[in-house]
DNA sequence: GTCTATAAGAGGATAGAC
DNA sequence: GTCTATCCTCTTATAGAC
């Protein structure tokens, strides 16, 4: 391709790890509690070079949001080739997408509360660009899935929308987990079940 | 009742005074962007009183959790004595309470992952007394409302519970009020029928 | 760009007078 | 038990040599 782009690859492979740290980090003690001295101690190098990589801790949590929006943005479309699908199965895998990489640790998430983090979140273009992309192809979904009758019709797609973005961050399979008497699977399975049957809306 | 108790008494209404700011911060920012400062401020008092009333900030939060707990308590045995109520409609009644407490601002809530707070709340006797009685009350009308078919008998009460439990600070009901778009009303009545309706397990 | 060393400041907790 | 003033640790961020 390019010339000179092995610098630029030692580059990107280094701020792989580094947004690997992170992904890690924030997924096990969240971002208000991970350190940038463990991402730099997990990394392997020291914290003043990740502030070359990376202006600030925000803007760490901030790379490790954009790579989750990519790689949920590529199980959408991995739903989208499949052909002769109901729009609530496709949203379905991509609930137990999101659900699977929780309880394998995962599954970065950031405290809704914080508002310097949310203030440089909702300043990154390219963060917006994938949430918004994402937003919109799980929408057309949810509006199918209504039509299909496989969805209740009188919730507003809004509704199911942050739904199913809650429940990619919920508690619950982390505790059950924690408990041993379930494997990842069942649990999975158990918490597509609810979710899925709590916005059909059951027998009315 | 007792002599001397008008000291009691004050101190009583000084520390109920300190709760209500603990719950109050700590339902809008979290255990973690909550300081100590703050809560004095509120409560209009220097920090080092507050350190005659509690020992630690992780003290201040376990209180709040306490009197959280036995407020809902309260609203079990007020649903205990209602005569001729289906298991699930008590339960019900106990999710809107809490549903209802967090869109006022009121439902503290503490980070799942933070160990020093989690290690302080374990050490509670009176926190773990009335969680159990809780759990226990919740639990026995979970098992009645399978029986009743009300919930899916497949689903183990463990599952059932911790669901319950993760409706009550789910971040749902605070993205729909923040989009200001629907009424608190509105709100926790799809809250409710999607969690309901999720537990049922819908037509299968 | 990587390092060591350090600045700068926030926040939990305490000393000691009253 | 309340206050003011202070301590001390942890954490973010940067300076400056290599």
């Amino acid at each position: 391709m390019s010339r000179l782009s092995f610098r630029e690859q030692v580059l990107r492979v280094r701020e792989d790890a580094i947004v690997d740290a992170v992904n890690r980090l924030l997924a096990e003690k969240g971002f208000d509690l991970m350190t940038v001295d463990q991402v730099a101690a997990e990394v392997g190098i020291a914290k003043a070079s990740l502030y070359k990589h990376f202006p600030s801790k925000e803007a760490l949590a901030a790379a490790a949001m954009v790579r989750l929006m990519q790689r949920a943005l590529a199980q959408v479309a991995q739903q989208q080739v499949r052909g002769g699908v109901r729009a609530i199965d496709r949203l379905a895998a991509v609930v137990r997408w999101a659900l699977t990489l929780q309880l394998a640790g995962e599954m970065p998430s950031l405290p809704s509360q914080n508002s310097t983090l949310r203030a440089e979140l909702l300043a990154s273009k390219e963060y917006l660009e994938l949430l918004l992309r994402l937003s919109e192809a799980l929408g057309e979904w949810i509006v199918q899935a209504q039509a299909d009758g496989d969805i209740a019709a009188a919730l507003p797609p809004e509704v199911v929308l942050y739904t199913v973005y809650a429940r990619a961050c919920d508690p619950v399979p982390a505790f059950l987990k924690a408990g041993g008497n379930h494997g990842d699977e069942q649990i999975v399975d158990w918490m597509l079940a609810v979710c899925l049957d709590g916005l059909r809306g059951a027998g009315r």
